[in-house]
RNA sequence: GCGGGUGUGGUGGAAUUGGUAGACACGCUAGACUUAGGAUCUAGUGCUUCACGGCGUGGGGGUUCGAGUCCCUCCACCCGCACCA
């Protein structure tokens, strides 16, 4: 019986499928373990090769996992709301739920023609109603709860109420916006609509002002990654900021705790950091500066409370609100054209133009509490109104943007710390002696800072803060394709959630998707379906992409419930993700949402875990060598000339590149690819526009159909391409579809493949020249069962000492490699053994049959055929990863190397069981060894059992 | 600028705690079998030298009997953040 991946794979898949072999029960005695890949979105170019890296990986561990005696869930599907499929629609008219569901179907082809071990009756798609249903859920209990300082954790807004009747909101220690204090008597007067103003201010899910990018060339809001350069992406139309009402999670609640956790979780470094980062806590001191000739006062938050008696004048954000009242009418000029050149900035410009500072005097003064002194009130765009307070006092001597504001404007400087003792100390170090600082002269910074922090809380001039980068999440989308807001409006505005009962509220069909007029979405347009009931409207905007994968796993565990988003018993069997496998891209985003989401629910009691996920793996990118033919900018007649790299860069020719169809390339992948007559013609053919151009390389020209030799011999054209490796993208025509790889090799040679090329954090160029070494393996392997004439070579003898050392070699190693997510190694180890078998000529079961499970998780279909041509009934992955057994690696003898001064010398077999000062002398005594230590002292022998001996001479 | 990471043959990469650097592959060279080879098998392959030997893990320095691995310093590339008070 000959290999032939295509016949088993075709046979054991559909085996897998009768036999719902990949089902998973949520009732099992077997502890549990949970592999979770991130979910893709369908695009309509379906995968390319990097795309499964990840879901090998994870599906390796899954079945790794499963062999060694775990009941694990590995699931999959879709993140299927998203702009694209709108954006299709926009243009052809086609509904996104139908090309969506189109390229699910793409998606699930491609996913099963690579073997996975997904059990698929635990799909999820975000845009099924009945999945939807749960997010709007959620969503709804984020409406229903504000979160309690006091108690550090969501609360029903009930409970609010019942507080604000009884002792108004003086007592409450909440994560809100709400900054007036009101009593009991105040709050029972406030009409509807003033309470459900004020509630806003403290709900998890609230409505507040935000800003969108507003195009309106193309009448609708862009999404940032959609806005270039201040102008839109798509036709480059000038966009603006423009205030909406949108609803905003607020996730900065749970900020401290978003950070704290991160030690419980097993992330990278790269990743805690970078979620660190983001959350950017620091510790400082909000103070409020009172204001000449105003009642008002400014309130600042600063993190050099030390550095007060340096602070000589101060910054608004241009935005700030008391930058009006504060203007004099002598600068009311230059402060409005100041606001008006600020307004011209896009949020782009004012964060990558950092060197030049620019600002305005209003013609205020504050007081600084600490020396009394009137200091000047300034707007700078380099103070962001989203930042803190919105307000700075600045110390131009202990910050670098305000060193040079002052210097710019000629603002009072005052040396406050001596950092003499602290040589290369920047500016921003907390280091140093405070000087010019009245009662702080002469204390270290640390101490200094603890010090007006007591004197700022005791005199009252504000206290003690942290605070936080992080924002609140913006969560409304004026878009279609997502899942609409339970929410609607009576006359006067106020919100109101929809009855959970009447859950899922369903997006209505549509036939056109083009935005409706005021920036709103779609939906606004349907008239029938906004008007809710009499007096009542529904929201318009929908949610974004983060609602419906904040939750997935949960949703995984217990998927067609239509009961509760999962049931309790299912959630607490699952608990959490033990292994989560995704792309860095997600390393803020999705990952800090949906970590704030399951915070949430924890506090709800809806879930036993704090964290989703334990462990992250970031898997790399799978890059592609883009090919370009060189165009020569400089033409002699009219026709177009390309030009064979080497020749252009000899001559230092000034060329364009065009990114050339890699199918057209000879030799892809290596350093000397190049485009033969044959090719030429395939890239006239795709690109007629080039079809009477010239074709320019060593051995001769190509045009016109014709290849006219230059060079004595040369029958073909080799116009050598210039590669690049790079993006695998659709615009580069460098995309390589894993259906094409499997349908040459089949699909167990491709997960191996993808796995050989090295670790799966890495990014790595796809090279499909290499992967012939992995399909050589495979029929290698075959080979311990098959001859060449198809006779089955199998016995039931028993296996030598170095058979069995062979196969416990690779036992161990494989075992410790996929522990540690090595699985490069892996299949190494796999080469090695089969190697070696073979050169012993091992075609016993009792060695084959470990060695098939140990290679099942990796190449299951050929695992599988194998398993049961070997007599097996049941299948594979029902069997028990083989057992590492130490016994049959002991050794009578050990191969030492003998160094001299830490050089090798000798490489000597000695018998395991000798003792130290043996095998010093034997060692010393060895001829090869003689020569380099005669007529010399011999200072130190070191040595080290079961590893080396190193001789040390004078 | 700050934070994190990476740097090893012609190529992808291996070396888990400081102990034989280059496993396993690709490529290349030679040979065998073949009508043929982009099939298969065998041998070789870090650089350098006729050889003995010498040199080798981005550069320089250090610790150590011994350093790819630890420390200091510099360089290059990648990722993230960035007027953050």
């Amino acid at each position: 019986m000959q290999y032939n991946p295509r016949a088993i794979e075709k046979k054991w898949k559909k085996y897998w499928e009768d036999h719902q072999v990949y089902k998973v029960s949520n009732d099992s005695d077997k502890p549990k373990y949970y592999v979770l890949d991130m979910f893709p979105y369908p695009s309509g170019s379906g995968l390319h090769v990097g795309h499964p890296l990840g879901y090998i990986a994870s599906d390796i561990f899954s079945r790794y996992k499963r062999l060694c005696g775990f009941n694990v869930l590995h699931p999959m599907g879709y993140d299927a709301f998203g702009l694209p499929a709108e954006q299709y629609a926009i243009t052809t008219g086609v509904h996104p739920a139908k090309s969506t569901e189109e390229n699910i179907q793409r998606y699930r082809g491609q996913l099963d023609n690579l073997g996975f071990s997904f059990d698929w009756s635990r799909q999820v798609k975000t845009c099924d109603p009945s999945y939807y249903k749960w997010t709007q859920w959620i969503f709804l209990q984020l409406f229903g709860h504000y979160y309690d300082n006091d108690k550090n954790k969501a609360i029903p807004i009930e409970q609010l109420t019942a507080i604000f009747d009884k002792n108004g909101n003086a007592s409450v220690h909440a994560a809100t916006t709400q900054e007036e204090i009101f009593t009991a008597e105040e709050w029972k007067s406030f009409s509807a609509k003033q309470k459900d103003t004020i509630l806003m201010n403290y709900r998890l899910a609230y409505r507040k002002v935000t800003f969108v990018n507003w195009c309106e060339a193309l009448g609708t809001v862009l999404a940032n990654d959609e806005v270039k350069d201040g102008v839109s992406e798509r036709g480059g139309y000038p966009v603006e900021r423009r205030p909406m009402l949108q609803w905003s999670l607020r996730i900065t609640a749970y900020a401290q705790r978003l950070l704290d956790d991160l030690n419980e979780v097993d992330f990278s470094d790269s990743m805690k950091k970078m979620q660190s980062n983001w959350i950017g806590r620091s510790e400082g001191a909000q103070m409020f500066f009172d204001i000449v000739g105003s009642d008002q006062k400014i309130e600042i938050f600063t993190t050099r409370p030390d550095t007060i008696f340096g602070a000589t004048y101060m910054v608004l954000a241009p935005e700030h609100d008391l930058v009006a009242e504060l203007t004099t009418s002598e600068q009311k000029a230059s402060i409005d054209k100041y606001k008006e050149y600020v307004n011209s900035r896009s949020e782009i410009e004012r964060m990558s133009e950092v060197k030049e500072v620019t600002g305005a005097f209003t013609g205020s003064y504050a007081i600084n509490p600490f020396t009394n002194e009137e200091i000047p009130i300034w707007i700078g765009e380099y103070v962001l109104k989203d930042y803190g307070t919105g307000a700075i006092m600045a110390v131009p001597s202990d910050d670098d943007r305000d060193n040079a504001f002052a210097d710019k404007f000629g603002l009072k400087i005052i040396d406050v710390i001596d950092k003499s003792n602290y040589p290369g100390a920047t500016r921003s170090d907390k280091l140093g002696i405070m000087i010019n600082s009245d009662y702080l002269n002469g204390m270290e910074v640390p101490d200094a800072i603890e010090r007006t922090l007591q004197d700022i809380e005791s005199r009252a001039l504000g206290k003690r803060q942290v605070n936080f980068r992080l924002r609140d999440a913006i969560y409304s989308r004026q878009r279609y394709w997502g899942e609409p807001f339970p929410i609607t409006y009576d006359a006067e505005g106020i919100a109101h959630p929809m009855n959970e009962k009447d859950l899922p509220l369903e997006l209505p069909d549509l036939e056109d998707f083009k935005p409706a007029s005021g920036g709103k979405s779609p939906l606004a347009r349907v008239e029938n379906w906004v008007e809710f009931s009499e007096g009542y409207k529904r929201e318009t905007d929908t949610m974004p992409g983060f609602a419906g994968s904040s939750w997935y796993f949960l949703r995984y565990m217990d998927a067609n419930n239509p009961e509760e988003f999962a049931s309790q018993k299912a959630i607490n069997y699952w608990q959490d993700v033990d292994l989560y496998v995704g792309g860095t891209e997600h390393a803020v985003g999705h990952l800090m949402y949906s970590r704030f989401w399951h915070k949430f629910l924890y506090d709800m009691g809806l879930v036993p875990t704090v964290e989703p996920y334990k462990k992250l793996i970031n898997q790399g990118m799978i890059q592609g060598v883009i090919e370009f033919i060189y165009l020569k900018k400089k033409v002699d007649d009219d026709s177009n000339h390309f030009i064979c790299s080497k020749l252009a860069e000899a001559r230092g020719d000034e060329v364009a590149k065009i990114p050339v169809y890699i199918d057209f390339i000879s030799n892809y992948g290596s350093s000397n690819s190049f485009l033969n007559v044959d090719g030429i013609k395939k890239f006239i053919d795709w690109r007629p526009e080039f079809a009477n151009a010239k074709f320019e390389c060593g051995n001769g020209i190509f045009q016109n159909g014709e290849f006219k030799a230059s060079k004595e011999g040369a029958t073909d054209s080799s116009l050598i391409t210039h590669s690049e490796v790079g993006k695998m993208s659709k615009r580069y025509f460098n995309v390589v579809n894993p259906d094409d790889v499997v349908e040459k090799y089949g699909s167990d040679c491709f997960r191996l493949f993808e796995m050989f090329l090295g670790p799966v954090e890495q990014s790595k160029p796809w090279d499909t020249q290499s992967i012939g070494g992995v399909s050589k393996f495979l029929r290698r392997f075959w080979s311990l069962f098959y001859n060449e004439a198809g006779d089955f070579l199998v016995t039931q003898d028993e296996p030598t000492k170095d058979e069995y050392k062979i196969l416990h070699t690779a036992i161990k190693k494989v075992r410790e490699n996929i522990e540690r997510f090595s699985f490069n190694t892996c299949v190494s180890e796999f080469m090695i053994c089969v190697n070696g078998l073979l050169q012993q000529k091992c075609y016993k079961q009792v060695i084959l049959q470990d060695l098939i499970v140990l290679v099942a998780p990796f190449a299951p279909h050929v695992a599988e055929e194998l398993w049961h041509q070997i007599g097996n009934k049941t299948t594979v992955n029902d069997a028990a990863y083989p057992e590492f057994n130490p016994a049959y690696l002991v050794e009578d003898s050990i191969k030492y190397p003998v160094s001299i001064n830490g050089k090798k010398r000798a490489l000597v077999d000695f018998p395991a069981d000798l003792s130290k000062d043996q095998l010093e002398e034997k060692a010393l005594s060895l001829e090869e060894i003689q020569k380099y230590i005669e007529g010399k002292t011999i200072r130190k022998v070191i040595v080290v059992p079961k590893r080396m001996i190193n001789i040390v001479v004078a």
